[in-house]
DNA sequence: GCGACAG
DNA sequence: ATCTTGTCGC
């Protein structure tokens, strides 16, 4: 069958963090982003319930229309354990395993998780944008660092989420009566242009169709091997 | 010391 | 993230 790759940083917490902290420098918050944008892909990652398999999925998208163009799948072997601030560590190899398949580079990569709205600087996002030199959006759906004033109540309203005096990111209301999104520059992306994307690609849910896209494909893919494994007879 | 804590 | 039933609302 298809080899499960087990990838593996061999670092311990403390050096994981200092790679974050030299990694951040390399952030850039203007903008730099391929003239017209045209290619947006969604990555997202799905665990096994008892056991270190993980499953993830990129799901390309065209820019203009919307339209999903082409989705691919890997499969692999949690290299890190959870721990808050560390994401990366954990879901990064597996993503670039997706990435790769991809048969066209996205000139915008949307991640499920922080850019910049990090104690380090460096969420999912900014990690991955960083270490493959692509403009990348943190989108998640919870607070992880910082605070913000009130949201108003409507689609496109939002407020600056801070920390230690930095704005790192935005609370963005995608719907009308809505929760907020927490959206923060990963790469090369700047905080206004990150919720321009956010909300263009949140044309009618309350998260981006490639947030969408690439959970619900992620899902079926751990869906098909988790229960088709049940089934074994080796 | 206590509480918080992306996915 | 994952485990899970019913339930409120358009």
């Amino acid at each position: 069958m298809h080899p499960v790759i087990t990838h593996s940083w061999n670092v311990t917490e403390a050096e994981a963090r200092r790679i974050q902290r030299e990694l951040a420098q390399k952030v850039e918050l203007a903008d730099r982003l391929p003239d017209p944008v045209r290619l947006v892909a969604g990555v997202d990652a799905a665990y096994e319930t008892d056991g270190d398999r993980m499953f993830a999925v990129a799901v390309l998208f065209d820019a203009d229309t919307l339209a999903p163009l082409e989705t691919v799948e890997a499969e692999g072997v949690s290299p890190f354990p959870y721990v808050p601030g560390l994401l990366s560590f954990r879901e990064i190899p597996i993503l670039q395993t997706a990435l790769a398949k991809l048969s066209q580079r996205p000139d915008l990569i949307v991640c499920d998780g922080q850019g910049v709205a990090h104690p380090n600087r460096l969420g999912l996002a900014s990690h991955l944008g960083v270490v493959f030199d692509v403009p990348t959006i943190g989108c998640a759906k919870t607070r992880f660092v910082g605070d913000h004033g009130p949201v108003g109540n409507s689609r496109g309203d939002f407020a600056p989420l801070m920390l230690d005096g930095d704005e790192v990111g935005s609370a963005l209301r995608t719907q009308d009566g809505v929760n907020v999104l927490y959206v923060s520059p990963g790469h090369r992306v700047s905080h206004a242009t990150a919720r321009d994307w956010v909300l263009k690609l949140a044309p009618n849910f309350r998260l981006p169709e490639t947030t969408r896209a690439a959970d619900h494909a992620v899902n079926a893919l751990r869906q098909r091997v988790l229960t088709q494994n049940s089934g074994k007879n080796s």
